[in-house]
DNA sequence: GCCCATTTGTTCGTATGTATA
DNA sequence: TTATACATACGAACAAATGGG
């Protein structure tokens, strides 16, 4: 029987318990975690600190609710971990993103896939609008443009101008 | 009077009020945010969402609370930013999106390119999604989304021409 | 030192809305 | 329709820390 001792609180206690769960494979990814009756039964503690650790454990990122469905394991720790990090990361995944759509069109152009040709630069209109964005936000943040990540050549005259 | 709106969860809306204040530097760094009961005559509140608000902004590092004294303002958004944890949803649905457009190749080769009408139709609601986290985390940043593109619709170009 | 009001943090119970099955 | 389940919201209570009398 799982229990909650005094000396720490009791949400930390179960978030503990059930981020433990996650690394050791107990609870592995995709699996549903338990409703929050089950979590009250099995903890002995009222719904609030099963909600509190549930909620604890979705901002970290491991786990994802489904209203009507129930709250499944979405990632482990170090997972969340290595996904987790600075916007430089983000900015880095951004532009793999934005190097394979450009990729895109060249291995497609042996095909009658013209109509479609639009529809990818669209997309590739919509990923640079992003990589825009985010090197504005790099601005307010106060944070450096990591390295030459160029902005998109063929899609449109966007210049990354940053003071 | 500062009021909450239907439509978005209000301890959201209290915390965005508040995250706004200290970027904007109405309440400086070292500022006291008011207590529950002040918050809650202020937003016209119960005592759970204020505390919910407030606890957002601590999970945030905005914010630190001392039992007996009041919660402080610790960093504004910028400082904050840096170290982040909220990037990791925008990460993670970038490592999808990406993981998706690797597939379309090998598609486009050995399968009918109806399948891969839903897949581009799929890759564009996904790309949708991101511009809405991203303007999450503006928000989350303090400042207002630049504005320029929102949901898409149909194949419509989108021209974000920003000063 | 002692009492007491204030404040945060935690916990309890309950109710409602919405989504899923 | 009914039942389950999450998310949000209401109110209340207790412990611990702080500070004033």
């Amino acid at each position: 029987m799982a229990v909650v001792v005094p000396g720490k609180p009791a949400y930390q206690q179960i978030a503990e318990s059930l981020r433990g769960d996650i690394a050791s494979g107990r609870l592995p990814v995709g699996q549903a975690v338990g409703s929050t009756a089950q979590l009250m039964d099995r903890f002995r503690v009222s719904s609030t600190v099963v909600r509190k650790a549930v909620e604890q454990l979705r901002t970290e990122g491991l786990v994802v609710g489904h209203p009507g469905k129930g709250v499944f394991v979405r990632a482990t720790p170090e997972e969340s971990a290595a996904e987790a990090a600075t916007i430089a990361d983000l900015a880095a995944k951004l532009d793999d993103l934005r190097a394979q759509l450009e990729a895109i069109p060249s291995k497609a152009s042996n095909d009658k896939l013209t109509s479609m040709g639009k529809e990818i630069a669209e997309l590739r209109r919509q990923v640079a609008t992003l990589q825009t964005h985010l090197v504005e936000l790099y601005s307010r943040v106060g944070q450096p443009y990591p390295h030459g990540l160029t902005a998109p050549e063929g899609t449109g005259e966007r210049r990354i101008r940053r003071a």
